[in-house]
DNA sequence: ACCCTTTGTCCTGTGAGTGGAAAAAGTAGG
DNA sequence: CCTACTTTTTCCACTCACAGGACAAAGGGT
C-alpha cells in the first residue's frame, strides 16, 4: 500500500489531527466543541484532511437527541513503529494512529554490539510484525535510545553505555531503511512521554519519570512538553552523587546513585550477597541460573527474603534522596517510577516516598504521588509512536 | 500626570513594544525588519500604538543611505517600579519602560516585621522616589518576596522565613495603595529575569541562578521562561540535604544547604571561629562591631584570612556539590551566581566550579560557564520591573 | 543637477474566517 | 403516522486582516 506522506496544512488541521489521536473517533459536531472555531471553517478543514486521507468517514455517531453525525477517524491503515532500544533488550511496537499498540516484540540484545548489529535486528522484528499482517508499511517511527541525543538531528552524542553509537546518525539511517520519517530521542524522554500520553500522567503538565533499569535516568515534562537541556543530556541524574566516597562507578567519580542502585549494581550486590551466604534464597537462585539479577531479588524479595528486601530498601532509600533533591528543585505535580525494577513494586516505592516526603518541604510534597508507572514495557513504544506523531501531525 | 493604562490590542502590538524595551528607539524600517509584518501592517500597528500614548515619536534616525526614518520609542513619561523584599533589607527602584534604572533606594528591615509594616517603607521609598522627581506616578510594579509564591493570586504561600505573610493579597493590596497594576513573585526569579534582560543570561534560553543570601535559592528559566513549579516553591534548593546527618536546620531536618552554607550560616561560623580565637581578623572584626556578617568574612578574605578563606571554600564546596546534582538533572546552557556573598567572589565562584566540573559528566559541563551575576543588587529590581512590563507588554 | 537608495503612504486584491439562514436528519410525544 | 423540537450540516454573503505593488517623499553620492 502507498504511505500516507500526507502533512497538515496548517495549525488548526495539526490541532485537529491531535484530539482524534487522543480521543478516537469523533463528529464534527464533538469537534468543534473543542477547537473553538466556526462551523465552517471547520467542515472546510475536515473536508481538506479528508481528502488528504489522513483521515477518513467512520459511519455514524451515536446521536445527541437531533441529527446523528457522521463520524471522522484518522485513517485505519496509518501505522506508526515505536522502538524501545535498552541496554540489554530491545522493544519494538506497531500502533495505528490512535497510538494502540498493535503487535509488540521484545528480544534480549546488548545494545554494545553498535548501531549497525541492532538495527539490523530492529528491522528484523518490524518485518516480523510487517508479516504478520498487522502493517504494510510504517508512517513514521520513534526510537529511544539508552542515553543522550542531539534532538534535532536524532545523532547520540557521547552516550557512556553505547560505545560505538557516538555520532552515529540514527535518525537519517533508519528512515532510509525504513522509508518513513524518523525522530530519536532518550529512552526515558520516550517513556515519560507514553506515560503522558496513555499513562498516569495524562492530566498532569509537569512531572518527572524516574526510569530505573540497567542504569538510571529521568524524564522531565515541562508545561506538558520533554525538556531536554542544551545539550540533549538532561535527566541524567545516574551520576548524581547520593553517597559521599561511596563506590567508585565506571564514569570515574565516586557515590554515584547508578553505582548503588540500578539493576547492575543490584544484581552485583545480590550475587554477593548469595556468596557469603547471606541469603539462602539467593544463594539458590543463584546455583540454578549461573548468575542473578534484578528479577531475582524481586523473586526473592516476594518470597519474603530478608537480605532482598533489605537490598531493595537500601536502594530506594538512595534513590529516594536523590528525587527528594530533584522534588525540592524542580517541584512537580507527580513523580512516576518506572523502568526495569518496578517488578520490586511497593518495597522499592515505599522506602522512596519516605525520603522524598521526609526529606522535600511541605510545599513541594503536600500534594505530590509518587507512583509506579502504568504502562511497563509499553511504556517506551507508546511514547516512540507518540514522538513521531507529534512531529507528523505539526504543520508542514 | 495621567498614567497610561492603555494595553497592546494584540500580539502584534505586544511584540513591537517588547522589541523597543530591549532594543530601544528604532526607526519604522528597522522595527520592520524585526517582526516579518508588510510595511503597510506594521505602519498601522505603529500608528494605533502612537494613538494610545504607548509610543511616541522621536525625531530622526541616522539615514542608512537613503531618506531618514522618524524614530518610535516607548513614553518616556512610562515608569516602572522594581522592588525587591530581601529577608533583611528592601530595594526599591523606578525604571523608565526601556528597563533603565532612575532611582534606585535601599533601606535595611526585616521582613519578619510584617507585610503591612514592610509595605508602609515600601510605599514611602516610592514616594521619596517620586519626591525626588524622578515619576510622577506609576504605570506598574514588579515585586520579589523571599518565599514561595503562588504567582497568579501573587500570593506568598507558606513562606519559612516570612510568618505573618502566609496568603497575605500581596498584589491586591500593593496595586490598590499604588494604584497601578502589580505582579509579585519570588526574589530568585526576579533576579533571573534581570539578568535575563540586562545581565549575563541576555542570549541564554535554558539556565540557573543561585541565590545565595540569607538563605539560598535557585531561579529556573525554561525556553526563555521562568519555570515556577506546580506549586511555586520551584528552585527552593537550600533544604536539599548536602550533608549526611549534618546541622540540624530550621525546617526540621538536619544537613540542608542552607544550614551548611548562606549569609546566616556563614556569619554564625565566622563568630564562632571568632570566639573559639581561631582568627585574628575575624575576631578583631567581632569586637569591633559586636557581630559579624557575611560581609565581614568577605573582608577577611579579601585580607588574606586563612579562617574565612576557608569557610568560603567549604561553603562553595557543599553549594558545588548541590549544583553538581542540578547541572547533571537540569544540563543547563549556564549557571549564574548571584545575592548577598557575592562579595566573596572568586574564592567561593572558584571552589562551586571545581565541584561542578568534578561531579557532573563532561557532555553536561564541557561547554557550561558558571559566573556571578552582573547587576548585583540591582538584579532584583530590574527582574521585577521586566516582570510588570511582560505583564503590560502582553495582549489585554 | 542627476541618479540611486531608502522610507513612508496609499490602494487594491486575496484569502481566511464569521455568523446567520436554511436544509437535512434525527428524536419524542400524541 | 404526523407534528414539534433538536441537532447536525451545508451554503452564502459579509467582514477584516494582510500582502504587495505603485508611487511619493526625502535623503546621499557624484
Amino acid at each position: 500500500m502507498r504511505r500516507m506522506t500526507a502533512r497538515p496544512a496548517n495549525a488548526h488541521q495539526a490541532r485537529l489531527l491531535r484530539l482524534l489521536r487522543d480521543g478516537g473517533p469523533n463528529s464534527r459536531a464533538q469537534l468543534g466543541d473543542q477547537v473553538d472555531l466556526s462551523r465552517s471553517k471547520l467542515a472546510v478543514e475536515v473536508d481538506r484532511l479528508l481528502e488528504t486521507e489522513l483521515v477518513v468517514a467512520d459511519g455514524l455517531a451515536a446521536s445527541r437527541g437531533g441529527r446523528r453525525s457522521h463520524n471522522i477517524r484518522l485513517n485505519p491503515h496509518l501505522r506508526f513503529l515505536g522502538v524501545d532500544i535498552g541496554a540489554t533488550s530491545v522493544d519494538v511496537a506497531v500502533t495505528n494512529a490512535e497510538l494502540e499498540i498493535l503487535g509488540h516484540i521484545n528480544q534480549p540484545m546488548d545494545v554494545r554490539e553498535g548501531p549497525v548489529a541492532v538495527f539490523e535486528q530492529v528491522l528484523s522484528m518490524a518485518a516480523k510484525l510487517k508479516a504478520s499482517g498487522l502493517a504494510e508499511g510504517f508512517d513514521g517511527a520513534g526510537i529511544g535510545v539508552p542515553g543522550p541525543v542531539r534532538f534535532p538531528e536524532g545523532v547520540p552524542v557521547a552516550p557512556p553505555i553505547m560505545p560505538g553509537w557516538d555520532g552515529f546518525p540514527v535518525r537519517e539511517a533508519l528512515s532510509q531503511d525504513l522509508g518513513c520519517p524518523v525522530m530519536v530521542d532518550n529512552d526515558v524522554n520516550l517513556m515519560a512521554m507514553g506515560e503522558q500520553h496513555a499513562g498516569v500522567a495524562r492530566t498532569v503538565h509537569d512531572f518527572l519519570v524516574v526510569k530505573i533499569g540497567t542504569g538510571i535516568g529521568c524524564g522531565i515534562v515541562v508545561g506538558g512538553e520533554v525538556y531536554r537541556g542544551t545539550t540533549g543530556s538532561a535527566g541524567d541524574i545516574g551520576h548524581i552523587q547520593a553517597v559521599p566516597d561511596g563506590r567508585p562507578c565506571a564514569c570515574g567519580n565516586r557515590g554515584c546513585l547508578e553505582a548503588h542502585f540500578s539493576g547492575a549494581a543490584l544484581a552485583r550486590d545480590a550475587t554477593e550477597a548469595a556468596q557469603q551466604q547471606l541469603s539462602a534464597e539467593l544463594a539458590s537462585r543463584l546455583e540454578a541460573n549461573g548468575t542473578l539479577s534484578a528479577v531475582d531479588v524481586a523473586a526473592a524479595a516476594a518470597a519474603g527474603d530478608a537480605t532482598a528486601l533489605d537490598l531493595i530498601r537500601e536502594g530506594g532509600n538512595r534513590t529516594g534522596q536523590v528525587i527528594a533533591g530533584l522534588v525540592s528543585f524542580f517541584n512537580p505535580g507527580l513523580v512516576v517510577i518506572g523502568g526495569g525494577v518496578t517488578g520490586l513494586g511497593h518495597t522499592l516505592l515505599a522506602a522512596i516516598r519516605t525520603q522524598v516526603y521526609r526529606g522535600s518541604l511541605p510545599l513541594a510534597t503536600g500534594n505530590l504521588p509518587i507512583v509506579l508507572g502504568e504502562l511497563g514495557p509499553t511504556a517506551g513504544v507508546i511514547g516512540g509512536a507518540r514522538l513521531i506523531s507529534d512531529h507528523l501531525f505539526s504543520p508542514a
